[in-house]
DNA sequence: GTTGGCCTTATTGTATCCATTTTTCCACAT
DNA sequence: ATGTGGAAAAATGGATACAATAAGGCCAAC
């Protein structure tokens, strides 16, 4: 029986319905699957060689945490968003953001958090300094902007703040990965307001943190809310979802 | 065949998955399984007369919830917490509450919204005005209080908003249903910061408001968090879990 | 008497099967 | 030509069968 082999061939992990998750947020996260359209449990099992069952697993935690949506009977469907659910989860990340910076500068920074704080900081000003712009470079400061939010929420030292975090960057990462670049100007000010807020945390100033990165977050927000309303724009044009992004992104 | 006749034995209703999830959650809720205790899929799945199946892809969205912990292998059980999640829990409950406060205040609130608003507040007055305070009566105080802030919540007109403070709801709902009771100076506290509040947003003092509602909620927090270190107190000193609870209740 | 290892048992994880529902598409009538 | 009805196809929802892993108990050896 050909379902026989294929189970033995890869690997031989205890459980393969974490791996399939994971594997599906990646198909999802990486633009494989379009905001809205729907995701058939069929395919699914075929292209990642498991059956049904720890595909249908996957899609129901993913549905809970809110990347994909479920209608009876019709099955599970990528989450549409909108240039108003951006705004709406950017006004939460700037409070939470906020908070986690306040607590962080209320309660210090291990050492190696603040080693981890400051090679991020000096590794986000290389990447602006050279003049190089390419894919390469452009994943790499935004795996380097997570990380330094990353030592911040970690600080803050609260599950629950972290958590709230974490499910409120799911879409906003989702539209980003679509841009294939960013404006030197705005990671310039972007790295500029990190200075300041890795400032106050250091000298410990809970209020000044929190403001700062607050507005930070804000206008991060604002900026990506700006570009998304000129992909609807395209869209409500007449061009389908993909080339909207990819004309706007090239 | 008997499992056919359950099938067709009570209802017609297309799909029992979310069925089966709401029954899990209710059972979790009101304490039928303690926190820490493990899930037989088998049980529950003989106990709400379906298959593993359903009972499966119910427990994974629990899971996601964060109701529950997965260990793969070990399946399922009902997420313990402590004084100190409870105290990380209502730090972000001040921030997100005092948040929605803020905006309520800012946007107003509907015709409707107002409505309700007075209505529940003139509920909230009568249920602590009388004499009476047994076990009607307080679980009536809950409903009132959960629909007052919901109206603030929903006043804020942010999804995500409202789904960050749902996802950190569930396990104080869960801490608070154990009481049997509240004791009075604690209500009648409680109802007066609501008035102040209500008069907060319904004249347009969003910065008032939030500090307010941020306010009230970090002290209910403080009065839960104390409850809850009698409750851990009792069992580090042998007694199991359902008994530290009745017995701080009753 | 205690401890370590093995074997049985119970429980989880995955695959497949069947029923029900939705969707699609084509024929037919207006 | 277009809209509607219905039948066929496909996809989901649920049940069961089987495999794999973990848990617990029992026996033996020290």
């Amino acid at each position: 029986m050909s379902f026989m082999s294929l189970r033995h061939e890869g690997n031989d992990m205890a459980t393969r319905g974490l791996e399939v998750g994971r594997a599906l947020r990646d198909l999802i996260a990486t633009g494989a699957y379009a905001p809205g359209s729907r995701l058939n449990e069929n395919e699914l099992a075929i292209a990642l060689k498991v059956s049904r069952t720890p595909v249908r697993s996957a899609l129901s935690t993913l549905a809970a945490e809110g990347l994909l949506v479920y209608r009876p009977n019709s099955g599970y469907s990528v989450r549409p968003f909108s240039s108003r659910d951006i705004e709406e989860i950017y006004a939460v990340r700037a409070e939470l953001d906020g908070m986690a910076a306040r607590l962080a500068a209320f309660k210090g920074l291990s050492d190696q958090q603040r080693g981890a704080h400051h090679r991020l900081l000096q590794e986000s000003g290389e990447l602006i300094a050279q003049d190089r712009w390419d894919d390469d470079v452009c994943q790499r400061w935004r795996q380097v902007n997570s990380a330094f939010h990353a030592v911040i929420h970690e600080a803050a030292n609260n599950a629950y703040l972290v958590q709230a975090i974490h499910q409120t960057d799911e879409i906003p990462f989702f539209a980003l990965i679509r841009f294939k670049w960013y404006d030197k100007e705005m990671l310039r000010r972007s790295h500029e307001e990190h200075v300041e807020i890795s400032d106050a945390i250091l000298n410990r100033q809970p209020s000044r943190a929190e403001s700062l990165e607050s507005e930070h977050v804000y206008r991060s927000g604002r900026r990506l809310v700006a570009n998304w309303r000129r992909i609807e724009e395209q869209i409500r044009r007449g061009k389908c979802f993909e080339s909207a992004v990819l004309s706007d992104a090239a």
